[in-house]
DNA sequence: CATGAGAGTGGAACCGGTTCCAAAAAGGTG
DNA sequence: CACCTTTTTGGAACCGGTTCCACTCTCATG
């Protein structure tokens, strides 16, 4: 009594056609009888066909599969965004093959190999650095490779960033504007665009209003980092008077640090400006003045770029640069925004969205 | 000047040997003379050759894809299990198919047929609910499903959930032995499990403790019903003077609730116990005193639940409770936990794992 | 009524691998 | 050196679909 498997040949034979017509009924606009079609299907029905993706891909030759490299999962971000990707991914007909690889890590190479023996259409990379011998394999073989919230600078490969340079510029005139004169940047990773560009924002606009920053230094965006380096700020040299943290995870712990070792009022003592808007920075308790990156714009924009790429692969790679939003909370003292006029010349004054924000907003990222 | 594609069959033709023998070298322990294998490997790597998955898929039977189904991605529970589950499958040798799938989504069964078509080997759902129908589907086509932080009663399916009920039961002993008296009951979605369990673990601990709960409500897990819940608990009826909150988002909206409209005091007025440990949570200006699940723990047993069933599927199915732990933040009034000795009394006391917080902690999960 | 167009159909080749099987080559033994 | 065993090898069938092509059958047209 054993089970046999339902396949197109079997569904055809037992209505009776050849297997040519049969596959004509499950392909949109081929020409089949009526009659025959609904025979064929009748048949397939009862018997429950489930056709076989991996046999029609590969005798088309298209997979339909993307694949996407993560990490960071703790970042809230970067959560939102693999959400976002992937359900727009697959309202466009596109399977998610998900992979999870850290920059550092060796194995790199070898996730990207096992990606091109899927036969991704297409690739976006979040976390993973795309070394100059695998972007070259790529384009050998024709699949486009988007970069997600990073940028190759090396490469000439298609990209999704926002616009990292102004949101950290305009963040820093607003300090320097609320009439701080001593600030510091506790930066992202300075081997990531992400990490660069806000320091280059930050030290660009403190050179235009003729300011030495007190430090620069690098947390490469992880917590513990920026814990240390906010103890290291506060022993040594002069003290700032504000700091803008490299994204709102660090200037969270930078908060609990001031408030819990060093007993400053924020934005009294001293006043933080993150980078992100992540959900929980967004919580009453902390309410941080932020930089936004449109989530769920750049993930579309992504998935559109990708898209277009594999449908015509020959095209130049277009780097896409989504805006960022200043998100006013209540960590930078000297604000006085209770004003819709007030909030627009202010957006007009540092070329950037400005927000403020409502207080336990529902905010649910989409 | 058209580029060949570069086949087994091209590859064997060029080194002058049968496709079978090629196929050999590329097939662990399969007999190959040492020379012939030599040239085979070097014309292969000359060439930049992938063997296609997809063929050898379709011709062994085997995809080795796990169709993971998520959603809720703003919760970091879920984010950090994606993390785990992707690569411990990947680690395990498997693909991950990802899928965002609401629970009420119509498109559910469309998302889960798609599965079917890609012929994954096996499917881990963290958010969708498999209807009756589906269930019987996979299993007819011999198809494992576990449900990862869930439990379909109904159906017989295998479930890696951690211990809501005592996790809930032992917040609320906690709650009732530090001597509050008007407890509430902020619960997660009443038709998930998660939120069925802790309603009941609260329940039964007050009965047991001969209390009558202030108010159960139903908050869905979602933030702005919490909010509304909280308001509602305020305005009618008697205060409460400790609330248990189904899960750690919703306990810090709650909070900010509490503190931001009431002008309460946590945990002078009222205390507040949350469900997740999540990262948020961990912060110092909310310290919550929350019930953990073990992520790593659970997303590792479930990776290892799938394997097992997907290489016997015969096996009958068989349910994982990870244990729970107390982590103590600051959040409840009355606690005194400040030797080793007392958190080992409370531990024996509540009969669960109890954790003091460490303000601070780099809290990356794992 | 022959003619041509167009719809509907099935046979067979193909996508890129694996694997069964029988034949060829190599190695060991008396 | 004949004979048996073991290792290596290639041909061919197969996995489950798609698609080219040639063929049959209608039906409208000149």
């Amino acid at each position: 009594m054993k089970k046999k498997k339902i396949t197109l040949g079997e569904i055809a034979r037992l209505a009776g056609v050849g297997k040519a017509t049969a596959s004509r009924v499950f392909t949109e606009g081929a020409s089949v009888a009526p009659a025959t079609r609904e025979r064929v299907l009748t048949v397939a029905r009862d018997l429950g066909y489930q056709p076989s993706q991996l046999a029609k891909s590969l005798s088309t030759g298209r997979t339909h599969y993307v694949g996407v490299i993560f990490a960071y999962m703790d970042n809230p971000f970067y959560a939102a965004s693999l959400e976002v990707l992937t359900y727009t991914l697959q309202d466009a007909g596109y399977q998610v093959l998900l992979l999870m690889a850290w920059n550092d890590t060796p194995e790199e190479e070898k996730i990207i190999q096992k990606l091109l023996d899927y036969r991704v259409e297409g690739i976006i990379a979040g976390s993973a650095s795309i070394s100059n011998a695998i972007a070259q394999r790529c384009a050998d073989l024709g699949i486009p490779v988007v970069m997600y919230n990073r940028d190759q600078l090396r490469l000439n490969l298609p990209a999704v960033v926002s616009a990292n340079y102004q949101g950290a510029h305009a963040a820093t005139r607003l300090l320097i504007r609320t009439g701080h004169t001593r600030i510091a940047h506790i930066a992202g990773w300075q081997q990531a665009t992400t990490g660069i560009e806000r320091a280059k924002g930050f030290s660009d606009a403190m050179a235009e209003a003729g300011l030495e920053p007190v430090a620069i230094t690098d947390a490469r965006f992880l917590r513990h980092l920026a814990v240390e380096e906010t103890h290291r700020l506060m022993r040594d040299g002069p003290r700032p008077d504000a700091i803008l943290v490299g994204n709102d995870n660090m200037a969270m712990a930078v908060m609990d640090v001031l408030a819990g070792a060093y007993g400053l009022d924020i934005p009294g003592d001293v006043s933080v400006i993150g980078y992100d808007d992540a959900a929980c920075a967004q919580l009453g308790r902390y309410d941080l003045t932020t930089v936004r990156q449109p989530v769920g714009q750049m993930a579309r924009e992504a998935v559109g770029l990708i898209e277009s790429l594999i449908l015509d692969p020959a095209q130049p790679a277009r780097k896409v640069v989504a805006p960022a939003t200043l998100v006013v909370g209540s960590t930078v003292r000297g604000m006085d925004l209770t004003t819709t006029a007030s909030i627009e010349a202010l957006s007009r004054e540092l070329g950037i969205d400005v927000e403020v924000r409502t207080p336990l907003a529902p905010g649910l990222s989409a």
